[in-house]
RNA sequence: GGGCGAAUACCAGAGUGGCCAAAUGGGGCAGACUGUAAAUCUGCUGGUUUAUACCUUCGGUGGUUCGAAUCCAUCUUCGCCCA
């Protein structure tokens, strides 16, 4: 520990018991709690995303849950920028200060930056789009061949129109290829990570999760999807657990299907959570408070 | 007791002589990822550590054929119909 001051990332699949260890070491630290998860941001969706409950808020203060709505705009850099705001001010009353949420992209921009990028006008924005609307993903590489060649020659996933959209509306808006922009350089910050995840054996977390979907059931998901219906084209929409009680709503699928596949995408979806965790070596796996604890010198 | 139909990989389900290790969907496994990321994209899914290669598969057994998941016989199981 060379900094006064440290940032426990307390991460892992959704459904791993994040949320309770969170606020188990935080009462252990003295310390707060931001969370970094991108869909419990918006205030709208307690139910769908598992937010703490006021029960837990109670316990701990929390920042960045329910502090969104639905139409806002937000970014992984905004997240950076939010959080190395807040870090300070919770570390005037603690040496400690805990991050704690699956949204892996946010937690690496705090913890390793992400690169300044203009950002997108609306204009821009639905240009870009409208390229992909109009010509696919061909009219992309075309455009692309043009102003980010380099991107193009070396994007891992060419067939991804979000990154092809993102690569051009950026190269647009700052009128030099996106691929120049982007400097690999992991930032150093000027206090101490430690990054501890939790990973529960597959099939207990598939067991649990199962469990929660059958418990957002029983807490009235379907009331708060039908609340937030009207908002559906949002991204912030575009999320499990809404979705496909939209789907059901328009008769796309029946309940019981609808249900199923929500279970079903979770799995998935903490599976990319486990495959992001597994190529970062400095993942510290624990299973407990006390090996959170241990990880972090107690 | 008689008649008809069906049995295909984890599941569902195409395929009715060679281009079939076998479409497609589901499920499962694995991976990518720097700006709405719970998004988006990719690969694998009979075995052989690699494979444009070989081996073992389409209810069982036995045939026909240069060649069978596909044709024939028979057995088993399931479904429907007539008694």
């Amino acid at each position: 520990m060379t900094h006064p001051k440290t940032l426990v990332v307390v991460t892992g699949p959704t459904g791993s018991g994040k949320t309770d260890l969170a606020i188990e070491l935080a009462l252990k630290l003295g310390c707060e709690i931001i969370s970094a998860d991108s869909r419990q941001m918006y205030r709208e969706l307690p139910v769908g995303t598992a937010a703490p409950t006021p029960a837990q808020l109670a316990r701990v203060r929390h920042h960045l849950v329910g502090n969104l709505s639905l139409t806002d705009y937000y970014s992984a850099a905004r997240f950076e920028a939010d959080v190395l705001a807040l870090l300070p001010v919770l570390w005037e009353h603690s040496d400690y200060a805990i991050l704690c949420g699956g949204s892996m992209m946010y937690i690496d921009a705090v913890c390793d930056g992400i690169d300044r990028l203009p950002t997108v006008s609306d204009a821009n924005r639905a240009a870009a789009l409208q390229v992909y609307e109009q010509g696919g993903i061909e009219a992309l590489k075309a455009r692309l061949a043009d102003c980010d060649p380099h991107y193009l020659a070396t994007a891992p996933d060419l067939n991804n129109h979000k990154r092809l959209i993102h690569a051009l509306e950026i190269s647009m808006e700052a009128g030099v290829p996106y691929s120049s922009l982007l400097t690999g350089e992991r930032a150093e910050r000027p206090f101490n990570i430690v990054k501890l995840a939790l990973n529960p054996p597959r099939a207990v977390l598939f067991d649990r999760i199962n469990r929660r979907v059958d418990a957002m059931i029983e807490a009235c998901l379907e009331n708060e999807a039908r609340r937030v219906y009207p908002y559906r084209a949002l991204n912030s929409l575009n999320t499990v657990g809404y979705k496909e009680i939209f789907a059901m709503f328009e008769g796309k699928m029946d309940r019981a299907t609808a249900i199923a596949r929500i279970g079903k995408n979770t799995r998935v979806y903490a599976k990319k959570q486990l495959t992001w965790l597994k190529r970062d070596d400095r993942v510290i796996y624990i299973d407990s408070l006390d090996s959170a604890l241990t990880a972090l010198g107690f």
